[in-house]
DNA sequence: TGTGTCTGCCCC
DNA sequence: ATTCTGC
DNA sequence: GCAGAATGGGCAGACACA
C-alpha cells in the first residue's frame, strides 16, 4: 500500500525547475495567488512577484536602506543630508535608478492607488489589531509610517531591496482593493518595525525625511562631477529620475539634451503682488479662473499638459483643434484653459473640472460634456518656436513671437503699464469684467522653468468676509500630530437657533493653534475620529475666493480657498452672519460672473 | 442597481 | 489654491 | 528667498458593499 501525499513545494520545484515556473504552472491550472500562498505558506507578495517574472538581482537587504533613511531623518543641515545621500549613491551594489528612486521616495511613476484607507486595512490584516486602535494611533502619531512601526513585531531583517522595490512596482497591476491589501499586509508581516515605517511611507509617496529634491540633485552632481545647474536643467526637461540617472554620462552628454515639443516642462509660477517688486513698464494681463495648460505642437502632432504634467489631449479635443491653427511648424505655448457658455461668458471653475479632471472618457460621454461645457484658451507665453528655444529671451521678445503664432481670440488680454496708476486702472477694469484678477510681469524677464518668481505677480481682490463660529476642531497630521490643525465653521439660521456648516479653515500659526487648544478642550461637547465638537462660542471672520453650492455642508454652500482674517472676541454666536447673507453673497458673484 | 468610500505626484 | 516654517 | 509641509474647495472613476 502506497501512501499518497500532496506534492510539497520542494517536489514541485524539482519537477518544474524553479519556483517561478511552479507559480506560473499553478496559476495556469486555475489556482489563485491566495490559494498558493495559503497552501505552501508563502507570502502573498512573493507569489505576485513570481507571477510577474521576478528575478532577484542583488541580495542587498532593505534594512541597509532604512538605516540610511534613519540617518537622513536625524541630520539637520542640508549639507549633512547631502553628504549622507552622496555616501548612499556611492554604493555599487545597487543600480543608480534604484538608488535615485529610493532617495526620492518615488518607486514608480504610475499611480499606486494606495492611500490611508488601504494602509489601515493592511495594517489590521498584518497584525490582527482592531481598526479602532489603528485609527487611535494615527491620531496620536499623525502618520501611518510611524503607526506601522509601532504595530509590527520585531524580527530579523530579511527583506531585500529588490523584493521591496519590485513589490511596489507591481502594485498598479493589482486591480482589486483586497489584492492590494493582501499584498501590502504580507509585505509588512515580513518586515521589521523600521522597514515597515519606510515601506508605508514609500507607498504613500512621502518619506518625511526633510530634504528637497534639489539636495538629491546636488549630491548626484557632486558624485559625478557635473554642474548641479546643468543636472537641474536636464531634469526639468526630461524628468527628474531620467535626468539624475543620466549624470554618469557626464557634462558633454548632458549638455546635448535639448528642449523638444512633446516633452513636458515644469511651468513658471507667480508670487502674490507686492508693489515694491514691480519694475515698469510692466506687462499686465487678465488672470482667468481656469486651469494651466502647456500646449505642444510639432507638425500635426499635439500634446497638452496640465500644471503637473498630466497629458490631457484626449479629453480636450477642441484645444487640440485650436493648437492645429497655430501658425508654426512647432511650438510650446503656455496658456490657461477656461470654461465658457454659449454666449462666450465665463463659467464658474466647478464646470471646468468636469472637463479637465478626467484622463480619458468614452467618446459618447466626451461628446456630451463638450456640449455642456465649452472650452477656450487664453495664451500668455511661448517657450519654443520652430526649433528655437525662447526661454532665455525677455518676455517682451517672446510676446512678439506669441502674437505671430496664436490667433488674437486665443490670447490673454492685457496692456503694458508705465506706472502703478495704470496698473490699478486695468486691475479694476478686470474685476468689473468678472475676471479673477490680473498678473503683472516683468517685460525683461526670461521664462524660468518650474520656479515661482517675483517677475510674475498675481493680484486678486479681497472678497467679502463672513463672521462664523467654530463648531469642530480637527486633529492635525504629520508634524502637527497631537495638535488641532483646522476648524469646521458654521453660520446662523436667521430665525431658529440652529447652525449650518460652511466649510473648514486652517493655516493658522502654530502659536495661535497651541493657545486655542486648551480653550477648545474646555468647551468640548463630543468627538469622532476626525476631531472634537465644541460649544459654538469662538467667533472668527473668514474670507474666501468664491462661494460654491455643495452637498458637503449643511448650509448648502462652501467657501473656496477659505481663510481666517481674525478672531472676533467682541462677537458672540448670536451676532454672527446667517445663511441668508451667504446666499446673497453667492448670488452677488453671478452679477460679476454671468452664467448661462 | 444604487450608494458610499477612497484615491488622484487631480485641478484650483 | 494658501499659509507657515525651517534652512 | 525658497521649497516643503501642512491645510482648504471641487470633480471623476473605480471599487466595495448592501
Amino acid at each position: 500500500m502506497t501512501l499518497v501525499r500532496p506534492p510539497t513545494l520542494r517536489d514541485l520545484i524539482k519537477a518544474y525547475g524553479s519556483i517561478e515556473e511552479v507559480v506560473k504552472h499553478l496559476i495556469n491550472s486555475g489556482f489563485t495567488p491566495e490559494d498558493i500562498s495559503w497552501k505552501f505558506k508563502l507570502p502573498y507578495y512573493l507569489i505576485r512577484l513570481y507571477m510577474e517574472g521576478f528575478k532577484p538581482r542583488s541580495r542587498v537587504l532593505f534594512s541597509t536602506v532604512t538605516k540610511v533613511y534613519d540617518r537622513l531623518a536625524l541630520l539637520r543641515s542640508r549639507r549633512g543630508k547631502e553628504t549622507e545621500l552622496l555616501k548612499f549613491f556611492k554604493r555599487e551594489d545597487l543600480s543608480l535608478d534604484v538608488k535615485v528612486r529610493l532617495a526620492l521616495g518615488r518607486i514608480t511613476d504610475e499611480n499606486l492607488k494606495i492611500g490611508e484607507g488601504i494602509i489601515e486595512k493592511a495594517l489590521c490584516a498584518a497584525t490582527g489589531v482592531a481598526p479602532k486602535r489603528v485609527r487611535d494611533l494615527f491620531i496620536d502619531y499623525g502618520e501611518y509610517g510611524e503607526v506601522a512601526s509601532m504595530l509590527i513585531r520585531p524580527k530579523e531583517p530579511k527583506l531585500t531591496v529588490d523584493e521591496v522595490y519590485e513589490a511596489i512596482r507591481i502594485i498598479p497591476k493589482l486591480e482589486r482593493v483586497y489584492e492590494r491589501v493582501l499584498h501590502i499586509s504580507s509585505l509588512l508581516q515580513n518586515s521589521t518595525p523600521d522597514e515597515a515605517r519606510y515601506i508605508v511611507r514609500l507607498l504613500l509617496n512621502d518619506l518625511k525625511l526633510g530634504y528637497r529634491q534639489e539636495t538629491v540633485t546636488s549630491a548626484i552632481a557632486r558624485l559625478y562631477g557635473v554642474p548641479a545647474e546643468l543636472l537641474e536643467r536636464v531634469s526639468a526637461i526630461i524628468g527628474l529620475v531620467e535626468g539624475l540617472t543620466m549624470a554618469p554620462k557626464g557634462e558633454a552628454e548632458l549638455s546635448k539634451i535639448r528642449i523638444r515639443p512633446g516633452q513636458f516642462l515644469k511651468p513658471q509660477l507667480a508670487h502674490i503682488y507686492d508693489p515694491d517688486k514691480v519694475s515698469y513698464p510692466a506687462r499686465v494681463e487678465y488672470k482667468y479662473d481656469g486651469s494651466r495648460l502647456q500646449i505642444h505642437r510639432w507638425g500635426s502632432q499635439v500634446r497638452l499638459f496640465s500644471r503637473r504634467g498630466i497629458e490631457k489631449s484626449s479629453t480636450l479635443p477642441e484645444v487640440v483643434d485650436i493648437a492645429m491653427g497655430f501658425k508654426a511648424q512647432s511650438c510650446i505655448v503656455d496658456c490657461e484653459v477656461i470654461a465658457v457658455g454659449e454666449d462666450g461668458t465665463f463659467l464658474p471653475f466647478q464646470y471646468l473640472l468636469e472637463r479637465t479632471v478626467p484622463r480619458e472618457l468614452p467618446t459618447e460621454e466626451l461628446r456630451e460634456r463638450m456640449r455642456k461645457v465649452r472650452l477656450t484658451i487664453k495664451a500668455f507665453d511661448i517657450l519654443y518656436l520652430n526649433g528655437v528655444v525662447l526661454l532665455d529671451m525677455p518676455l517682451r521678445e517672446r510676446r512678439r513671437f506669441l502674437l505671430e503664432v496664436v490667433p488674437a481670440e486665443y490670447l490673454a488680454e492685457g496692456v503694458d503699464c508705465e506706472d502703478e496708476v495704470a496698473l490699478m486702472r486695468f486691475y479694476n477694469e478686470a474685476l468689473k469684467r468678472g475676471l479673477e484678477g490680473v498678473i503683472v510681469k516683468d517685460l525683461n524677464s526670461p521664462y524660468e522653468l518650474g520656479r515661482r518668481t517675483y517677475t510674475w505677480l498675481k493680484i486678486k481682490p479681497e472678497r467679502d468676509t463672513v463672521d462664523c463660529v467654530i463648531v469642530k476642531a480637527l486633529y492635525g497630521k504629520g508634524k502637527r500630530a497631537g495638535l488641532y490643525s483646522s476648524f469646521l465653521m458654521a453660520v446662523r439660521d436667521p430665525k431658529e437657533r440652529k447652525l449650518y456648516t460652511i466649510g473648514k479653515v486652517s493655516n493658522l500659526p502654530d502659536e495661535v493653534m497651541a493657545s486655542l487648544s486648551s480653550k477648545l478642550e474646555r468647551i468640548k461637547i463630543g468627538e469622532d475620529k476626525e476631531g472634537i465638537y465644541v460649544k459654538p462660542m469662538i467667533v472668527a471672520e473668514v474670507t474666501y475666493q468664491e462661494i460654491q453650492e455643495t452637498d458637503e455642508y449643511t448650509s448648502g454652500y462652501a467657501l473656496r480657498v477659505p481663510k481666517i482674517i481674525r478672531f472676533r472676541e467682541d462677537k458672540t454666536v448670536e451676532e454672527i452672519d446667517d445663511v441668508d447673507k451667504l446666499r446673497r453673497l453667492y448670488e452677488l458673484q453671478y452679477e460679476r460672473y454671468p452664467v448661462k
